[in-house]
RNA sequence: GGAGCGUUGGUCAAGGGGUUAAGACGCCUCCCUUUCACGGAGGAAUCACGGGUUCGAUUCCCGUACGCUCUACCA
């Protein structure tokens, strides 16, 4: 019996901030790591030197970070296999490569950018919009196939550019089986000879990915859908070089598509339709374009891993609400789905106003308080009482500021049509002697405040409804928020009394 | 164009030969609350289409349609 480590890996190319569908890649990745013991592992996929964004590697950990899913081994967190960063294996994968070459597996392509291009404008036609480098078409090409053997070795050493690309079998099945999608079989004939070597000796995705899971001993391999139709290569690759008997198993996830129409969810529809794609705020250096994330809207870590959890995946219970260790001890791929799932804000929102309610306070206090720091608010140690009053009413982080800034300052704007179509002397007289009376109040109490509060109004003949949505107004500007007794008492009698002159200064 | 993958209410989805086809979000109504929320009770709304197989298909099979992904010296 193998009793191989279960090891996985997500491995994220640093060209920009971490989308929804990479943190769902890496959440389960991590669950299906933690559910088997086994090991969740970073790796930087850097072989594009073109595609290179600084600080983009820093913001993978920082959101990994964020979301508790911190990897065991990773550039940062060092670990057994390293580098975990595949620019500084560089070396290794041209000697994998060579020896594809050396083995009839692949082969070396001389051909220019603009040989292609030409080869691709030649042959292109209606019927084949896009032509592929494959069997048919690299007896066309320059190459190791089709140059005489001198040719090729006085071309490598005169240090000619060159790549080396997969020699796809011209007739064979190519079969796995994907953990979520079953068994899944492709023909070689229609898959193109990729490239395994660029030109400047760095691998692409396709050769790294093999060598790299080989040289982790990865046992459980899971990325987007997108990849399905490279799997063949893959797959391939794996034959040579490794034995198929160690590949590791496959799991294509589904994508997570825009909530309208269809399609990726990308960036641009989260721009385009006001909700956050990316985990965290993300500036892109080179035009330092900015991008709000779920945790700077105001989103729970808590929150957000379980609304990503729940896209393409339930346990089949009904149950919604699940914490990080809940999702290690339910996660099962075989209830992964397998068709995409558009995503909605909506239901974002809502898993966060079921985290703000069922978490306590002081796991989110201090994040609740940057948004008042930011906004310039000042707040005092009735911060803690105040958030447990109106965490019912917020749905992000963000909403606090709105629904408590008047606890800590007087209301910015006062909505005084709420009140003035039903105002009338009898009310102004009646605040005029609750003034007077609040002023002579020893116990500054919620019972008490209530107490004197519907007494005078009986003296007045006034009906106590009539009365407290004016009070209302006068305290905290609107037409909202926890009992307004409560928050008399809370913001203490001087500013009570000082809110409620000032409310009457507007209002005759 | 080709290949692959997919398709249960507006969205997330359970179910899987016989069901009133769960549940959640959102929407609507009502209750609670002298506000707004929270909470509670209801409501509208669904098996892409066509053939089979079967006593019976949303479920199994085959087509079709539609959608998506890929089709780079990007991942």
């Amino acid at each position: 019996m193998s009793t191989n480590k279960v090891r996985v890996r997500f491995a994220p190319s640093p060209t920009g901030g971490l989308h929804l569908g990479g943190v769902r890649t890496v959440l389960f990745n991590y669950l299906f790591a933690k559910q088997n013991g086994g090991d969740f592992i970073l790796r930087i996929e850097d072989t594009d030197q073109t595609r290179f964004v600084p600080g983009a590697e820093e913001y993978i950990f920082n959101t990994l970070k964020w979301c508790g899913l911190e990897p065991d081994e990773s550039p940062l967190h060092g670990g057994p296999y390293a580098p975990y960063r595949q620019s500084e294996r560089k070396p290794m994968y041209r000697e994998y490569a060579e020896k594809l070459v050396q083995d009839g597996y692949a082969y070396y392509a001389f051909d220019t950018s603009e040989e292609l291009e030409e080869m691709r404008s030649t042959y292109k036609t209606e019927a084949n919009p896009s032509p592929q480098y494959n069997h048919v078409l690299r007896e066309k090409m320059r190459n190791s196939l089709t140059l005489s053997e001198d040719e090729v070795r006085r071309l490598l050493s005169e240090g000619a550019p060159h790549v080396i690309r997969i020699k796809l079998p011209m007739n064979e099945e190519v079969t796995f089986t994907d953990l979520i999608r079953g068994e899944v079989s492709f023909h070689t004939s229609q898959v193109d000879d990729k490239v395994l070597l660029k030109a400047d000796g760095m691998p692409t995705y396709h050769l790294a990915v093999v060598i790299d899971d080989y040289l982790m001993k990865i046992t459980h391999a899971f990325r987007g859908e997108e990849w399905l139709p490279s799997a063949p290569v893959h797959v391939l690759l794996w034959k040579y070089l490794f034995g198929l008997e160690n590949m590791p198993q496959w799991a294509h996830l589904p994508l997570i598509l825009k909530p309208d129409g269809n399609g990726k969810l990308s960036k641009r529809d989260g721009d385009r339709l006001g909700f956050p794609v990316f985990a965290m705020d993300w500036t892109d250096p080179r035009n330092n374009e900015q991008t709000t994330g779920f945790r700077e809207r105001g989103f729970l870590p808590e929150a957000f891993v379980n609304m990503l959890a729940m896209l393409g995946w339930n346990d089949g219970s009904g149950q919604e609400i699940f914490t990080l260790d809940e999702l290690v001890k339910s996660f099962s791929l075989s209830r992964v789905h397998k068709g995409g799932a558009k995503f909605d804000y909506e239901k974002a929102k809502w898993f966060n106003s079921e985290w703000i309610k069922r978490l306590p306070i002081a796991s989110y206090r201090d994040t609740v308080k940057t948004f008042f720091d930011a906004k310039g608010i000042v707040v005092d140690d009735k911060f803690d009482h105040v958030l447990e009053l109106v965490k019912d009413r917020c749905t992000l982080l963000s909403d606090f500021v709105a629904q408590a800034s008047f606890f800590f300052q007087n209301p910015v704007e006062i909505d005084i049509n709420a009140v003035k179509p039903k105002w009338d002397e009898k009310k102004q007289q009646f605040f005029a002697e609750l003034i007077r009376a609040f002023e002579l109040t020893p116990q500054w109490q919620h019972d008490d405040l209530e107490k004197e509060f519907k007494e005078m109004a009986a003296a007045h003949q006034i009906k106590p409804g009539d009365l407290m949505m004016p009070l209302r107004v006068m305290l905290v500007g609107g037409k909202f928020g926890p009992g307004v007794f409560d928050i008399a008492a809370l913001i203490g009698k001087e500013a009570t009394i000082a809110r409620i002159k000032h409310a009457l200064g507007l209002l005759s």
